[in-house]
DNA sequence: CTTGTATTTGAATGATCATTCAAGTTTTAT
DNA sequence: ATAAAACTTGAATGATCATTCAAATACAAG
């Protein structure tokens, strides 16, 4: 009996950075090693191997994001305008050059489609987690009469979530802050009108 | 003096359906063997190597999808007629369970952003195309009266290619024809208003 | 302190990969 | 017909990779 010396949530923090900036393909065991310090035997110790550490990661970054959510939707006057807080968000780290740039889930989803189902998994989960979220600030925006009721907060949630897709896809291509901002606002438009 | 021995369109839609369906990384000279007939031998004559074969399959998606875009808008009643088809079209690739679900140009950047500058460089000239295509639409549209100058053609070709993307990420995960459908829409409804 | 158990270390393993190359084949030009 | 040039073949090469493993280390319980 003995525990582990590292932590967790740093290690996973690591491995989140490294797996984002080179893909999880490219990011080689010795890439992980460097990144979290430990030793190839160790992470098939505690994470069995590289996909189980990817999936590790991606549920940090679950719990992580999850946090993060619920700080943009306190202490607004309206709950449209903690919206707006975190479009405005969702640009700066798609403007801002360097890694971080994409969303983790959002990275291993376009790579891995259809060729690890465990992990597809552990993705959906996030993803639903994160439209859920979603769907419960379009449901108080109604309540509170911010939004009409044209259009369901389901159907709301769904516009948004392919916007912001949208959105990390154009800032691939296109990392003008401006622009950005501008199919932000627009999008917030779209989806509350 | 000798001509090569095959059909170079032929091998590089070959190589992009062996490139879309497991992702450039995982696509190795052997599935592009079996994929396109040619040996390794062959591709590194004619494409200098797997990178070189890439980027040729990238201008040869490029110039198919060029000529198919120009298809969506002859022959109807209103532009905007012809941009509701080539939503509809873009749907059912999304919806469509098998390779080629996915924009090639799109899963490469997604790939391989910021590490193949010489990839990047393609797509984005791929993808500028494709946004040339599109405001030339709006200005069209907007000439004859179909939509108002609320918004610019390049406002409106932005917003309608970032919903684009995240209707294509969208579909990764959810591929209900119903919904993508409804998003796609919507997607028009609001670029058009 | 001793023993059992779990983790850590880091080199070894075997597989896979992109790329090279020398020999063979086909075409073109003379 | 002959030679030169270009393409094809497919095995060889060397690098890289995920994974394994045996030895070393550290902790917990008795």
């Amino acid at each position: 009996m003995r525990s582990a010396e590292f932590d967790k949530e740093q290690v996973l923090r690591a491995a989140i950075t490294a797996f984002v900036s080179k893909g999880y393909n490219k990011t080689s065991m010795q890439d992980l090693k460097k990144a979290t310090g430990l030793h190839p035997g160790s992470i098939y110790c505690a994470f069995e191997n590289k996909q189980g550490l990817l999936i590790a990661a991606l549920e940090q970054y679950n719990k992580d994001r999850a946090g993060e959510f619920g700080q943009y939707f306190k202490g607004n006057k309206t709950v449209l305008a903690g919206l707006k807080k975190y479009l405005e968000n969702t640009v700066n780290n798609c403007a801002y050059n360097g890694p971080q740039k994409v969303c983790f889930s959002q990275q291993a989803l376009s790579e891995l489609t259809q060729q690890a189902p465990a992990v597809e998994a552990v993705i959906t989960n996030n993803l639903n987690n994160w439209r859920d979220g979603f769907i419960d600030i379009f449901e108080q925006a109604s309540a509170a009469g911010e939004v009409d009721d044209s259009r369901t907060p389901i159907q709301r949630t769904q516009s948004l979530i392919m916007g912001i897709y949208g959105l990390r896809t154009y800032a691939h291509t296109h990392s003008s802050h401006d622009v950005l901002n501008e199919l932000a606002l627009q999008l917030f438009e779209d989806v509350c009108r």
